[in-house]
DNA sequence: CGTTGAATTGATAACGTTACCAACACCGTG
DNA sequence: CACGGTGTTGGTAACGTTATCAATTCAACG
């Protein structure tokens, strides 16, 4: 039988261009003369519908600019929402850029989509968008957590939803991990600069409450250890949230008494500072002697830096990949309750 | 009356700790002993509630780990699903991700999320990623536009769902857009290298089919005419993708028979390339004379570049910030049908 | 003490979709 | 020509939520 007849009915109301109204499969079934199950088996992949009929609600489809309700889909039983939530501290740094890039790349191959927040290193913030994510039925959350308690990551809290914790994690969360090896990187960092000498060598970190931070000062301590010698804690600098808090401490630390021959800067934003002070530095008094520097984490020139500078290399889109990957794993298999994996990325040493 | 006694039912199935299944209002519902009715007027803020009822319900919201489902809220008549989709090139890219997080400042404040989608200037995903996040009924859309067809952005295409276009525009779209003043900028920085003597100005551009780089070029040739000098083909070149694209591209044009003496880089990436083969060059043979350099974006490090350099500016982060509050005014305003505004932000120009 | 009104609670239906089942048409075969 | 089978189509109900309305309680008042 021919398609009905469809007259594009002069005064459809709600129908017609879509501008207000949504559009809805009735509203198709309707202009296509046929049941909205015929439409859905149309947009389900067509199977048992004739194909001249099946053209013709593709035509009507097409032309109405026609989308499903996904989410209405997704209320259906045994539907998934196909959302995956990001939480990172801040997009504006190139480092969880990279992580998010690295996490779409992988979950975009399932066709699933991801809700992305920024915590700004605030843990009630982290709450509020880790309970918005779970209303919106996210199916599993990547998190870069900011430090604090593990309550808000108990299973329980979380609706039973995958969990991995990316780059840091939390004491006491039974969840997934994807960290890069923080204490090797730091030990090997320092051990180089120990061997070349260095006896006077200074840490500037970020915030402690924050596992990347204890960490690497973790690798510090343990290289000072292996070479008989302490810290001093005069050396060691915490709270560097800015570039520019981290430009001041250098420029503090070379004017003390005793100064640091050799700087350790825990992460890109604080080699950004540290930098900026040994070129400022360097150029008002070039005669300076400029302090040997190793960076954890790389970034865009640093093969262009002004000062010599060796970095301990990782790759942020690889970490995301790798968390998001780990994240499908537990989507995809069918029993939950396996023990939470952790693992520990590799760093490489490059000299600039 | 006090509360119904609530055993927590040894055997409450799928109840409990929510591990597989959905715990809906009804189950909330139940184990309080109350109607889902009442549930939901609790949690949209317990107007009209016994007050100890609804510190009742809101213990075992809080007890059992309940989060609503806003898909199926959102579903409801009047309801909106609070999302706004974003859609970029390229979210390593630092410009892009300050774009991003402008857009999420703003949008965050409304209490809506951001669906993030990478387009990699591929016009087909770009076509099915704006499918996608309609169907997940975004309410808005930001977004950096790859080349290309307008018909892809035509209102019924896109279901009346406002959109923004950022960074970029497509011709022949009616649909808000935010640009930055592109030819100005270029103009400014051509005009300054003239008028400091260079006679051979080389521009280096990505795709022409990029509106931002007809745009900056047009300025280019702007400023070569105002001074009565024609644009030399041969010292114009586009299709430098990365990085490592431009580098190349300046190695070549520097060792043609009739060098440029100054430099145009049409945006971020192209720049660093330009300052990497600069920066090469020179370490090679230091006695080479460098050539003006001129920059368009800034980025982290300009200030501390190898080789003198002038940025043109601007804020991406701003430029989100204006897109996202263009939006918001389509979503909050009653009357859809104004016309389309174009915002032009200014550019400054920074000497390092 | 009966009545009015306000406050509280619950039942129903609908949002858009599709799994399931029933109904139907059509074909070939006995 | 009756029959069974295959393939196509539509009706119904349910996913989780809440607006609407109806039912109920209770206090206050005449």
């Amino acid at each position: 039988m021919a398609p009905a007849a469809d007259h594009p009915s002069p005064a459809t109301g709600p129908t017609g261009t879509g501008r207000g109204a949504a559009v809805t499969v009735k509203d198709i079934a309707r202009v296509a003369g046929v049941s909205p199950m015929t439409v859905s088996r149309v947009l389900s992949g067509g199977k048992n519908v004739r194909p001249a009929l099946r053209e013709h609600v593709e035509r009507v489809v097409a032309e109405v600019g026609y989308h499903r309700n996904e989410n209405a889909r997704s209320l259906r039983p045994g539907h998934r929402s196909g959302l995956v939530g990001v939480l990172i501290t801040n997009i504006a740094n190139p480092y969880y850029a990279g992580v998010v890039q690295g996490v779409e790349q992988v979950v975009a191959a399932t066709g699933r989509r991801i809700l992305v927040g920024t915590t700004n290193e605030d843990a009630d913030l982290e709450r509020q968008l880790l309970s918005d994510f779970l209303g919106r039925q996210v199916e599993g959350l990547v998190v870069v957590p900011v430090g604090g308690d593990a309550e808000r990551f108990l299973p329980e809290r979380l609706a039973g939803v995958p969990l991995v914790l990316a780059s840091r994690t939390v004491d006491g969360v039974r969840a997934d991990a994807v960290l890069i090896d923080d204490v090797e990187g730091a030990r090997r960092a320092v051990t180089q600069m120990l061997d070349e000498g260095h006896r006077r060598i200074a840490f500037l970190g970020n915030k402690e409450s924050v596992s990347t931070g204890r960490r690497r000062l973790a690798g510090f301590r343990s290289a000072l250890e292996q070479h008989g010698l302490a810290v001093d804690d005069d050396l060691v600098v915490f709270g560097l949230q800015e570039a520019a808090a981290s430009e001041a401490a250098t420029h503090d630390l070379l004017a003390a008494a005793d100064p640091p021959t050799a700087i350790f800067a825990a992460n890109n934003r604080i080699s950004v500072g540290v930098l900026r002070a040994l070129a400022r530095r360097a150029a008002r008094t070039p005669s300076l002697a400029v302090p040997r520097l190793f960076a954890f984490d790389s970034f865009d020139f640093a093969d262009m830096a002004p000062v010599p500078l060796s970095v301990i290399d990782h790759d942020p889109v690889e970490l995301g990949r790798v968390s998001a990957r780990m994240l499908l794993a537990r989507l995809e298999g069918s029993t939950e309750p396996a023990p939470p994996r952790l693992v520990e990325l590799p760093v490489h040493i490059v000299h600039h």
